[in-house]
DNA sequence: GCGTCCAGGTCTACC
DNA sequence: GGTAGACCTGGACGC
């Protein structure tokens, strides 16, 4: 496979670890040399894939195991989850000059990691809710461990996360003590078995032509998708506006700045809203820039 | 060791 | 249309 070609100043490890999906299976992250593993199903087969870059900036190398059909799926696959076909170039250029965020601009960070499909992301997204960033593991690690498709028939290989059929057919009493959902189990089991009957098509959600308020309407009707699932569900179909706030968000933010007076919305709407439509992706990048200090590449 | 609290929220019932 | 209270689970914390 040749080299895939990346935006200016893609750096790897910013866009891998901009949010915690890299944390997530069938994502893994291989910080040190840089490579990032992941697991999609590819005309219905699950693939092992790794993507690495040696230094930011360079080329993204890939290894998929199969032919030359599923390397350029593979390829496909990658450049979807990395978003490198999404300009955010506005974004960076109207950044230059703000102390809080000319660091994004410096380091090509704007790009989160997505799953392979908006199913993924949905239930990942549902699975964060009301709980521990360690009980989010549990849950989606169940899933794919129980039900997700084994890459290449090995016994200990890596598995796929499970496609909407999976989820259905393995029923309430499975997604409440197996893979340890909760209240939740009712949420998954009724989204897995809309979209598995045809009822519900998420991967339209990912088609720039849908509005934003079907894509609204369509993700509240989704039992147990609140403000904080859309919002974030928005940002990862690649629209940058809604802001998404969870006590996370919240605490960091008072954090960064503690004289923050009245409604924290209303502050934070203030704050970022010059970058309007890229008013939440804005505001996540101001508050995870520590995540990536220490590894800056001196660019010439 | 045990009880309590709450986390990268949302639904329902009730005002 | 606004808001308590309930909700699974597991980890942190106090005692």
């Amino acid at each position: 496979v040749p080299p895939i070609s990346t935006p200016p100043r893609f750096d790897l490890d910013v866009a891998v670890r901009g949010h915690g999906w890299y944390d997530l299976p069938p994502f893994s992250y291989d910080r040190a040399t840089r490579t990032l593993r992941l697991v999609p199903l590819i005309e219905g087969k699950a693939i092992a894939v790794r993507v690495c870059q040696s230094t930011p900036g360079a080329t993204l190398h890939l290894l998929a195991m199969g032919g030359r059909i599923v390397q350029r799926r593979a390829e496909q696959v990658v450049a979807l989850c990395l978003r490198l076909d999404e300009d955010l170039a506005p974004l960076h250029r109207a950044v230059a000059g703000d102390p809080a965020l000319e660091w994004a601009a410096r380091r090509g960070a704007g790009r989160l990691l997505r799953a392979p499909t908006v199913w993924e992301d949905l239930v990942k997204l549902l699975c964060t809710t009301n709980c521990t960033w360690s009980l989010t593991r549990v849950m989606v690690r169940n899933l794919v461990d129980e039900l997700g498709e084994r890459a290449g028939g090995d016994a200990d290989a890596a598995r796929s996360f499970p496609t909407p059929q999976a989820v259905a057919h393995a029923g309430l009493d499975f997604l409440r003590n197996k893979v340890r959902a909760g209240y939740r189990a009712p949420f998954l089991l009724e989204l897995a078995a809309r979209v598995a009957a045809g009822q519900l098509d998420l991967e339209r959600l990912r088609d720039p032509v849908v509005g934003e308020d079907e894509v609204n309407r369509t993700l509240r009707q989704v039992k147990g998708a609140g403000p904080y699932v859309v919002d974030n569900m928005q940002r990862l179909l690649g629209r940058y506006d809604a802001l998404g706030l969870d006590s996370w968000c919240r605490a960091r933010y008072r954090e960064l700045y503690p004289r923050t007076r009245g409604g924290l919305e209303v502050a934070i709407r203030r704050r970022y809203g010059r970058y309007r439509p890229y008013t939440g992706l804005a505001l996540w990048l101001d508050l995870t820039r520590g995540w990536h200090e220490g590894s800056e590449k001196v660019w010439p």
